[in-house]
RNA sequence: GGCCCCGUCGUCUAGUGGUUAGGACACCAGGUUUUCAUCCUGGUAACAGGAGUUCGAUUCUCCUCGGGGCUACCA
């Protein structure tokens, strides 16, 4: 027998931006088509022309193109007349599985409100179900509005198997008759997503968990038009650290928002792949060939997980600081550009090379290393008392730095030289007593890179000036 | 409310009818270091509860509780 081969897809609707947890769907379902060899393709689902939102479309599939995970086939944009839904929708009344519906949102919402007042479960009577044809071509002519409806069975259950949840049942009783066309003569989702998924050849649908409890409708649907079904897969949720369903409100979660933000598009796939996935082991570093390698659906968690910032974090510093140093630094550029700073190629490179270890997104590079290029600093004059050390005390012993460096010849301002002219010092003084002050009037911060090193690259004037600024910071508290 | 899904450290998770219940992030402590960070070592911390099956349940079954999703002419 041969194999079909295997075809997913990813049909996010566009909402203004790359939800984070549809970047996840994705990648399981990239994963699981590279896995098996088989394709993915884009779908855009526009079909809520109420919602339509301008440049959404494109900005979603320009985030997508930047994640680098390429797919197979599309963009396809339902909105682009993709399928004939008024007429396969006509053919479902036409063959007795649907049927024309002429109540407005209004006698809909009414209905709804009495339901609910009556502690009953809100659902469409389906007093439009048994309109004789007479009444229906009447109305028809008249020009009355109408939707069709999916003329759900009165009675049995609908019974699947999920990839991952396994056997799922649903009885009929309790499922709606689904609206298929609405009408403005756009197709619902339910309609629209098993038209394209058949017409496309769809052989595993992998999506959200939010679509689980409309999957009966779905097959209801593939039934009717006596089309094969496909299988189903239904990742869990994404959650907001409160537990709930993760949303806008409780932080970013636009993939673009964190692309922006300096977050490398190794470490999103690295760590949403983790995110309701494992391999079996305890292996945490991936990259997307081990990925692909390791990847199955039978792997999936079936309990939601919570978006966990922190490791998020970790793992992007972790990917940060393997990076080759001139590759880092090309990243950093835009940012350090966005705040005005001036740049000297050279004089980044090392900065940067010295603050690889503390980045973990590349929009902190800034505040990491604004003191690089800040004329004057701001800090607390009592910053630069190390331990118990004295003001006076203190005072005397940048003086006695400054008298050194400023002894050492331009030429040899450099790192390796300051530490060991700092180091004599130091072993009369004190370490902390010499290096402290010296970071700190360097820096303003209290925790930066070695001195020697921040001081080779401002340069002998700016070191001297800075210390100079120190002592006079220290006087001036003192009075 | 109804229907469906889910339930191992704070978080992401591994795991088995008999384990000292493992790893990672976070946290704490120690080491390296002039601070921070990195790195190394160690530590705190979990099987939601109750029945049943069993010689033995975290693991299998049921109930309870808890969490989540759906319940739109949104997807």
């Amino acid at each position: 027998m041969k194999k079909n081969k295997i075809k997913v897809r990813f049909a996010p609707s566009p909402t203004g931006y790359l939800h984070i947890g549809g970047l996840r769907t994705y990648l399981y379902n990239w994963l699981f088509a590279k896995k098996n060899k088989g394709e993915i393709i884009l779908r855009i689902e526009d079909t809520d022309r109420q919602r339509y939102v301008e440049g959404a479309t494109e900005s979603l599939i320009e985030t997508l193109k930047k994640i680098g995970l390429p797919w197979d086939k599309g963009p396809f944009i339902q909105s682009q007349k993709m399928g004939n839904y008024q007429g396969l929708a006509q053919k479902l009344v036409d063959d007795g599985h649907a049927y024309y519906c002429f109540c407005s949102p209004d006698i809909l919402e009414k209905m709804k409100q009495k339901q609910i007042a009556d502690k009953l479960a809100p659902r469409y009577d389906r007093r439009c179900r048994n309109l004789n044809e007479e009444e229906i071509s009447l109305r028809l002519r008249s020009g009355q509005p109408y939707v069709i409806r999916l003329k759900v069975p009165n009675q049995g259950s609908i019974k699947f198997r999920d990839l991952i949840r396994n056997d799922v049942e649903f009885d009929l009783k309790n499922i709606d008759d689904q609206i298929l066309l609405k009408s403005d003569g756009w197709p619902t989702y339910h309609l629209a997503n098993v038209v394209d998924d058949h017409f496309m050849g769809i052989t595993h649908v992998i999506r959200g968990e939010e679509w689980l409890s409309s999957t009966p409708k779905h097959i209801l649907i593939y039934r009717a038009f006596n089309w094969s079904i496909p299988e189903f897969a239904h990742l869990p949720l994404l959650l907001n650290p409160d537990h709930s369903k993760l949303s806008k409100r409780q932080g970013d979660v636009a993939a673009e928002d964190y692309l922006a933000q300096g977050y490398l598009s190794k470490t999103l796939i690295n760590f949403l792949a983790l995110l309701g996935w494992n391999p079996g082991n305890n292996q945490e570093i991936f990259n997307l060939k081990q990925l692909i390698k390791e990847f199955s659906l039978e792997k999936i968690q079936k309990s939601g997980a919570i978006f966990n910032r922190e490791k998020l974090d970790w793992l992007n510093g972790y990917y940060l600081r393997q990076m080759p140093i001139n590759k880092l630094v090309k990243l950093c550029i835009p940012y350090l550009n966005q705040l005005g700073f001036p740049i000297n190629r050279k004089k980044i490179k090392k900065i940067i090379f010295l603050e690889q270890e503390r980045l973990k997104r590349l929009n902190q590079i800034g505040d990491l290393a604004n003191f690089f290029f800040l004329d004057d600093l701001e800090y607390e004059p009592g910053l630069l008392f190390w331990g118990k050390t004295s003001s006076k005390e203190t005072e005397d012993n940048l003086i006695k730095i400054k008298f050194l460096l400023k002894k050492i010849p331009c030429f040899q301002f450099k790192a390796k030289i300051i530490l060991k002219k700092l180091n004599i010092l130091a072993k009369e003084k004190g370490t902390g007593e010499i290096f402290w002050p010296l970071r700190v009037c360097l820096s303003g911060q209290k925790s930066s890179p070695p001195p020697e090193a921040m001081a080779e690259i401002m340069g002998q004037e700016k070191t001297l000036k800075r210390i100079d600024l120190a002592i006079n910071k220290i006087k001036r508290a003192r009075q």
